[in-house]
DNA sequence: GCTAGTTTTTAGACTTGCCTAAATATTTTA
DNA sequence: TAAAATATTTAGGCAAGTCTAAAAACTAGC
């Protein structure tokens, strides 16, 4: 149906999509896609023959709905193989994502609708994001960041903003994971660092973390 | 490391090298490859300037230990995905060949040795085909083409030389599988057609069938 | 052993996805 | 609001992998 790179774009414009009303501008999906400029506005125009994206030129790129949908299949699979390395292969949720960067591409229906059977239909990926089902439905979580909770508050760790591998080493070297309760001891108003209680230990956190921490309060 | 392309060209040379001490052919890969003897030789040529394979023009092309050894872990990766899809997600064994034609080139130790450990190290696809460990070693059963037999004897049924879904369906259909013994009642001299007992019933079968099944005595 | 037929390779071209450099449009700033 | 800065697009090119047509090399038949 659709290449690799033009699976890669969509998904990545879906991602950006979701941070802004505006349109995705070209210089932010080069980034997100490693790639340059010129080359995403080749991508671009090629998508909007295709009809999946709506494009004007110097006006950024929006998702159609088609566009939208196929991201969607993209994301869901990605997920579930996530799930699927972490509870059936015994990955830890920071060696996941490259390699379901690949297998989110194997074009199978049966493949998808057997493994998310297999997995017991789950509703959310290792790190706490929400898995679209067949058509594309899912559940937004109201979860709000770390950093905006102030002393005294407390919630449960839902998940992360942040999925490299090296947030979350921090986080496991921490015994900080997706379930945990959290209660803001003190917030430094200086650099908004926080001192936060685990259920077994205090922990001082920069904002750095603390914004990339969603919690359900 | 490699291209898509790179692996199923090492892929075919692989299974085109079994069948003969000669080297391969140009139009034997382009057949086998789907494409063109003018794009075969493009290739042949890419593969034998990295080491992969043993190249002298118009002589036919020979895999390298290097090569080979590439070839053999596709091979297992494919084979072990053949193994998950019809052991865990349910499919049947003329399903899973064009999926795993996309799995088998995932790029990651770790997954492999993973889904090994969770299938239990198995040492059979579903069609019969002996899995390579990691190292590449794997056994290679003493079987025979049912069509050698003569009239009373029998075997098991080990494997299929032909698993296009066609021929599986056929099997399927007539209760013929991986397992089963196969006694041969009667066989034609004229067009070499048997009379076969299975457990529960005699069937007659033509060459084009028991030239594509392998039994162990 | 020569020639006709077959196989293989070469030559030149196309598509996809990417790049650099240059041109053009938009936005910011003074 | 016009120049300066920034963002985006265009132009031209490259590598991978494929194709068609033509040339070259093998192989069989006489
Ligand atoms: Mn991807
Ligand atoms: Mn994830
Ligand atoms: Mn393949
Ligand atoms: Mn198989």
């Amino acid at each position: 149906m659709f290449s690799l790179s033009e699976e890669n774009y969509l998904k990545a414009i879906f991602h950006l999509q979701k941070n802004s009303e505006a349109g995705v501008s070209t210089n932010a999906l080069a980034e997100e896609m490693q790639t340059k400029a010129s080359s995403v506005t080749d991508m671009i125009k090629k998508l909007s023959e295709k009809k999946l994206v709506i494009y004007e030129k110097y006006r950024g790129v929006y998702l159609s709905e088609t566009g939208r949908k196929t991201a969607l299949q993209i994301v869901r699979k990605h997920r579930l193989w996530e799930v699927f390395l972490v509870e059936k292969l015994g990955f830890s949720w920071d060696e996941v994502h490259e390699v379901a960067e690949e297998l989110e591409h194997i074009k199978s229906e049966k493949l998808i609708s057997e493994l998310d059977k297999f997995l017991n239909y789950p509703k959310r990926d290792p790190h706490g994001d929400p898995i679209p089902d067949a058509k594309g439905h899912f559940q937004v979580a109201n979860k709000t960041l770390l950093s905006n909770l102030s002393k005294g508050e407390k919630g449960t760790l839902v998940g992360v903003k942040d999925s490299s591998s090296e947030f979350l080493k921090y986080l496991d070297k921490n015994a900080i994971a997706l379930g945990k309760t959290i209660e803001v001891l003190d917030k430094e108003d200086f650099d908004g660092s926080m001192l936060i209680q685990l259920k077994e230990k205090s922990l001082r956190i920069s904002p750095m973390v603390s914004s990339n921490i969603y919690i359900k309060i």
